[in-house]
DNA sequence: TACGACTGCCGTACACCGTACGAGAACGCA
DNA sequence: TGCGTTCTCGTACGGTGTACGGCAGTCGTA
């Protein structure tokens, strides 16, 4: 991959013009291709797919695939704005802080659902149609807050930021401590025991049983951050 | 690469025993393989590094580097925890709040240094002893806050997934802008272009010119989550 | 109806990858 | 001297992404 550099200016697919679609229904598209691609994704994980395997899965010969997709990596890039389409439209009759709340808790699940979403995510610019579309709903909810635009962008790439960056963490730790491995107990145990006299700190955590509800820990980062922004507006205190 | 699972429970390089060190000093070593991937992770890239290309580097056959490292993956996260050594100690007699700017400031030019970063932190659990310290670290600083030791982790997390998230993106950005690529200038009016009746307000803040200045980007929101914190600690508005 | 162009699928082949396995060299210690 | 340990390496296997060219089917036009 990465290789074959064909366009040595775009090279991202949402730059590439896409083949033209000729009037008979083919048996392979590129839609079905992502589909099975997102689906094999969350089954085995990035590491488990192939193009090879994922021919086999839509009953194809390998080669059959690059038809409709110039490369794997287009494939990844596909895949990923695919589940960024899950992500609904914003009410904007509501409160922005509601609101924003509602988008980002929607974004969590995503990556929960979609552990392979960090991986491919630092891979490939995050610039699909829908992953775009979600950046365009931010910016629209955040107008409520009455800041001025260039304000307005920065506090939304700010909430998306810490989104992003928890939910990818949260799932590399989650995808560590459940799988095919012994029950997290053990293995944060061995953890801690190998940092205890060295990290005090870091490893008392592991002793406060609230720092093991996710949700909570979730929701603290993101009202902090959603007071963050509201200190920006001369709103209510708390 | 993940196949192989020797170990069941564990199988993080951090929760593996280390093959006892001889005396006799060997020409190879753990530390000299690590060196060495980072900098053709730094120069090459994380596709273009394999094993045999880091052998050639280290003037040594390929196999020789698995008495050393049980796997390709061993390799990534020791250089993944590597750079993150390059953080220094905080300083706990200034006030919390620029402690914490300081840190995070070095952060974010870590991930500048070494863009590959992005890409092995999705894959890996962060848990090598250096990222470790920089946990301790900002516990400790934000112990300045005041606040009851739950809420210090969980302001840590928030800061600290804040500016992963960030710098990630940001990173996925210039590599994709710059590179052997014409000037970000293009890439991104092809961007525009093609985005520009569907998301309007998206595509307006490329018309910004105080929305290219990165640093002010990330100081935008470094204040703003660091404000959310102090509106945790009933301290001084603003 | 005939025929060329185009669409879509695929068989083969190449270069490269991670790494299992076991042979052997170099060394410490008895 | 011999033996055990540490370390290096050659070979080989099964897998990967994908370039290339062939081929069947369909369509538009004459």
């Amino acid at each position: 991959m990465v290789d074959k550099a064909r366009d040595p200016v775009f090279d991202s697919v949402w730059l590439a013009e896409r083949k033209p679609s000729s009037a008979q229904a083919s048996p392979l598209s590129r839609e079905a291709i992502v589909t099975a691609a997102v689906e094999a994704l969350d089954v085995d994980g990035l590491a488990a797919l192939s193009m090879r395997k994922l021919a086999t899965r839509l009953g194809v010969a390998p080669m059959s695939l690059y038809w409709h997709v110039p490369t794997k990596d287009a494939v990844l890039e596909l895949a990923m704005d695919e589940v960024f389409g899950e992500i609904g439209a914003p009410d904007l009759d509501r409160a922005w802080t509601d609101e924003v709340r509602k988008l980002m808790g929607q974004v969590r699940l995503l990556f929960q659902r979609h552990p392979w979403l960090p991986q491919v995510l630092g891979s490939y610019p995050n610039i699909g149609p829908n992953a775009v579309a979600l950046a365009e709903s931010m910016i629209t909810v955040l107008s409520g807050t009455g800041l001025p635009v260039v304000e307005v962008s920065r506090a939304s790439s700010t909430v998306i930021s810490f989104v992003v960056g928890f939910a990818a963490s949260e799932v590399r730790w989650a995808e560590e401590t459940t799988a095919p491995r012994r029950p997290d107990q053990e293995w944060t145990a061995a953890l801690v025991e190998r940092y205890r006299e060295r990290f005090p700190l870091f490893t008392a955590q592991f002793d406060l049983p609230e720092l093991w509800e996710a949700d909570a820990q979730f929701d603290y980062g993101l009202d902090c951050v959603i007071a963050g922004v509201e200190t920006r507006t001369g709103q209510p205190r708390r």
